[in-house]
DNA sequence: AGCGCTGCGTACGGCAACGTACAAAAAAGT
DNA sequence: ACTTTTTTGTACGTTGCCGTACGCAGCGCT
């Protein structure tokens, strides 16, 4: 863990957007992040908080959506942030909201104002937004080349390896139902598809659980639907062990009361 | 035309997106932007230019897709412009490119380097670029969802309004073909489906021209897949009429030389 | 006139994913 | 222990789009 050693220990430090800051940026947020907790199906933004605020998820995983629709657009994660549009006040995208996926937790929330505010004040802070925001996009645009060109199996693999990318464990709490919300397709889709992959001997279901037990050949079979979003997640998501993570966590938790 | 009057006649002011940059903004990039032609087909910024630029389109529309591939990711057009990618030195979407679609024409051009520049000494500069970003993605958002819900004609109906909306005749100078390519589809799909619309009185086809009819119609054809990427040019695209657009283009012509 | 090229019309079989439906198994509530 | 809910297994007919393929028409060129 060779992080800035005024920031190991703090709660910005797990989610590497905020830990890729240069130390005159993360002051500027440090002291109006505070730390807030979701549960699962929670939708961000909306039902803990009063105003619009800006969200760095810490361990938990959230789909991007539009209201009241299955499929998904992408995941954010500990490598991102949400709530960029309020920022922007780009009111079209406000039909855009993000629900939390797996194993509910943690976020450091600051409120729109404050994140414009310092935006303002830091050119490098804006450019770090749009760096964030460009990878984002080239996720939705490999999203889009995966639906026409790419098959069920292949989407469905890139897809379980970009929510393996952002949690902890090789045990994915979802459903098969939950997966095909996310997709856009049949819920029977899915779970032919994955008892397909579990003859592969890629991974294994249980109830309510998926356990990847060889991400390689996953990532063979998810194709080119993988290939750049997973480089773009690895200039995003450094080495976070896990180890910090959780001692984060607990801090978080400690603090959140 | 209720203009800064200052930029009135200059080049920027046909992209609308320059245009709606404050005046300290404008200052910091005028000086460095250049006009520079396209011809149907090019791709932007690797064919004529010599470095990596930002490409600000005055009167031409280019789609952007991945390299050598079929499927169109969006267009970009007079509302906003080509190149951030490279201003993140983002390498992940370097293989992202943006191809001349119709009507060769003329953009405008600023090196990375300067734009880089320019952002780092404006924190509003990098809010501008940020809220365009984000209506891009916007944009790819809506796309995804047309992909896996809406039906072709669905989709066909909106990429048509799109093209429209970023050109200043009813007559779009497309091959069936060539949609098909953009789409991501069948030529013979496009071809039925484009018939389907001729019955409906929407448009009529000719050899290389499609010519819109019946917007209206249109539009209700398209669906959602239309109605927030309308709403997202609505914003960015405000009223910039014929007469200035072919002004400030023979402007250019005359400076390009 | 004749040639070639590009763009359009149309057809047929195939397939992946769809909608719908029903039942069994596992977990959760009481 | 019993009921209720959630999750998963499996099936059948349907459909939108695909791949491929062939012929014709408009237009430029020599």
């Amino acid at each position: 863990m060779q992080q800035d050693t005024s920031r190991t220990g703090s709660l910005g430090s797990v989610n590497s957007f905020l830990a890729s800051l240069p130390e005159e940026d993360w002051k500027l947020l440090a002291a109006r992040l505070s730390p807030v907790r979701f549960k699962n199906g929670d939708c961000l933004a909306h039902d803990t908080l009063d105003g619009p605020h800006v969200l760095f998820p810490l361990n938990l995983v959230a789909c991007l959506q539009f209201t009241r629709q299955r499929s998904g657009l992408g995941l954010v994660g500990r490598e991102g942030f949400f709530g960029w549009s309020a920022v922007l006040d780009d009111n079209s995208q406000d039909e855009v909201e993000a629900t939390v996926l797996m194993d509910g937790g943690t976020a450091l929330a600051i409120s729109v104002e404050d994140m414009r505010q310092a935006c303002l004040s830091s050119a490098t802070l804006s450019l770090s937004l749009l760096r964030f925001l460009g990878s984002y996009t080239s996720q939705l645009a490999w999203m889009i080349r995966a639906r026409d060109r790419g098959s069920l199996k292949e989407r469905l693999c890139a897809w379980l390896l970009m929510l393996h990318d952002r949690v902890d464990s090789d045990f994915l709490r979802v459903t098969h139902g939950g997966l095909a919300a996310q997709l856009g397709v049949r819920r029977a889709s899915v779970t032919d598809t994955l008892h397909v992959l579990e003859g592969e001997a890629c991974l294994r279901c249980s109830r309510g659980i998926i356990c990847l037990t060889d991400r390689a050949r996953l990532q063979r079979n998810a194709g080119v639907s993988y290939e750049t979003p997973r480089i773009a997640a690895k200039q995003a998501i450094p080495s976070t062990d896990t180890a910090s993570i959780t001692a984060a966590h607990q801090i978080c938790e400690a603090d959140a009361v």
